[in-house]
DNA sequence: AAGATTATTTAGATTTGTCTAAACTTTTAA
DNA sequence: TTAAAAGTTTAGACAAATCTAAATAATCTT
């Protein structure tokens, strides 16, 4: 698999887990922010390799064996996420870029040994599990703060977008993984919230609370 | 500067280091595993970009620009050398061929950050000198096993061939960097040298020898 | 259900890095 | 000091990944 093959591979995936439809060739040359024609021409280098099944004019979806490289592909983006914040201290606003380079680096006995490196961690610096050594996924249960009950205790998981500047946003105002977010008022009108954390009150916008993702604290296991 | 003409100026960088002459078509052919044709394009590249200078028939040398570019890859190989083999247990026949790829990834701050995390070493696992932030190398005094003396008392300070069979013959006969070796008898006959190490003898081949750089030890500061 | 709009594919061109084969320099050696 | 050998460059082709413009298919709209 080359690089442009990867991240092919890797756009198709994303895109899968977004909408359960086949994925049209305009969706995928919008997230590789490239051309239609573009797409087609990669599309069926890749049916050629079984990497995906294609249908002029339906769409594409992965075979098994894309599925699986993509999942690779994701975990070594993850864990290279960990490995830049928690060994080089980088900002979890600045290790998405760097990872999109390393997770084409082709050795499995080293993202065996950095994955233990880092003690085999669950989830990256978004909140995202990071798929085991077989490619298999945790499912993390999260809902989005949009969907969060007036008066409950959550504790932040995860975050939808993963831009720059939302994370800057959350930074500045003392959000992370990890954080114990009370819910205090839902505002019909602009659908912002109203919440409680570190013994301060926050509104967020309703585009706000649609990015962050949150795990109902306690009374279960 | 991309991933090809990155690895033509690292390899320009290492023949210039190994006779002073300019490098000729027919070594950087040898030394990366082409054609001459294609090295005589890809040189055209470089010269139209300021980073070698090229006369035909002439030969190439690295321009200031190329020179400098050179190091950090070279700086980045090493580090990632470093990384491999301390922080993640490689043996030291398997660092190469992973950092040929790490080498490439474009991101000074990891690279300055990764620097920090190993302790700003300034060797890699084959005695090389690690150039620092400012391209600057240290270098290291050292002399072929073939140029030392009877009688004298020295230490492995690193190695010419780094060929996976050639670490793995020192790490079957136990000699690492910092182990101490004396030299007990030179053969005229067949340049073989018989050192004594860890209280055992051994004789190595001449090319052995002229593979294995030392130091002498102590009487300076 | 026909025409208009949108989505997709095809055709042909471009860039990068490579190759083979032929042409041309430089060096070597008689 | 030329002819042969060795080294180097040029010309023309190819594969990968992209693009623009044109053609074609699918879908919406009324």
């Amino acid at each position: 698999m080359t690089l442009a093959e990867e991240n092919y591979l890797k756009a198709i995936y994303h895109l899968e887990n977004q909408s359960s439809n086949d994925v049209s060739t305009n969706a995928l040359a919008e997230e590789m922010q490239t051309k239609a024609s573009s797409v087609t021409d990669m599309i069926k280098k890749l049916a050629e390799k079984n990497m995906v099944s294609y249908i002029p004019y339906q769409g594409v979806t992965l075979s098994k064996a894309g599925r699986a490289h993509a999942v690779k592909v994701v975990r070594k983006h993850r864990l290279w996420e960990v490995f830049l914040l928690e060994k080089l201290n980088f900002s979890w606003d600045e290790v998405h870029d760097v990872a999109e380079q390393l997770e084409h680096i082709k050795s499995e006995k080293l993202t065996d040994k950095l994955d233990e490196f880092l003690g085999f961690p669950k989830v990256d610096p978004h909140g995202d599990p990071i798929p085991d050594k077989h490619g298999h996924i945790e499912k993390i249960d999260k809902t989005s703060l949009t969907d969060a009950q007036e008066g409950v205790t959550y504790v932040c998981v995860g975050v939808h977008d993963s831009s720059s500047d939302f994370l800057k946003y959350l930074d500045a105002n003392h959000i992370s993984l990890g954080t114990t977010i009370e819910i205090i008022h839902k505002e019909p009108f602009d659908n912002s919230v109203k919440i409680k954390f570190n013994d301060a009150e926050l509104v967020v916008s309703e585009n706000v609370a649609k990015n962050l993702f949150l795990q109902e604290v306690s009374h279960n296991s």
